[in-house]
DNA sequence: ATAATATTTAGATAGTTGTCTAAATATCTA
DNA sequence: TAGATATTTAGACAACTATCTAAATATTAT
């Protein structure tokens, strides 16, 4: 199911502040670990968490893999929640 | 942080499970675990991560304990998730 | 080709989570 | 006051998660 993974997705702020950051800008692994205090592998993990929730993509430029929010899924997902939200449904 | 609980309450399918039931009608605990194949203390604990995340709250009705969705709350939390993923936050 | 840079994979470990059984607490009823 | 009903707390345990170090893979530059 996909809110499973979008919400364990979400619940690390780790996973939350990446994706904060991808929210200003399209970012290469080795900029996104500036911000944090673990391993590049450890960040690796939250990455691949992230990416098998949908929320972000990659592409390869060179030798660095730049991450991206992944805007449409990012917005399904907002709708899913909303409609999770709403009294009504 | 409000957002670490929030999200962390939602992200396992039993607890989501309970907001939806609770959705529809507040209910005790005994009519909750009809739907659960889990526990009364198993069904207990994830009602008090619920409980600590503000998404529900109780009252008491002779032996039963009500639990019921936390409407404003709920209302803070959805905006606060809104915000996050607003790409122009 | 070799070395340097960027990222991921593999394997191990400590801490956390969800679940259980057993016992405790709270309320109601006879 | 006993006994029944409803729920929570305590303590234990298997499974999972986040983290680490070491090694592997991929790309670029010399």
């Amino acid at each position: 199911m996909t809110l499973n993974n979008t919400f364990f997705a979400l619940s690390d702020p780790t996973r939350r502040k990446i994706l904060q950051l991808l929210k200003k800008k399209d970012l290469p692994v080795n900029e996104i670990a500036i911000n944090f205090d673990i391993t590049l592998p450890s960040l690796s993990h939250h990455l691949t968490i992230l990416k098998g929730a949908d929320l972000v993509s990659t592409q390869r430029r060179g030798q660095q893999i730049i991450y991206s929010l992944n805007l449409s899924v990012f917005e399904e997902i907002a709708e899913e929640i909303y409609n999770f939200f709403n009294k009504s449904k």
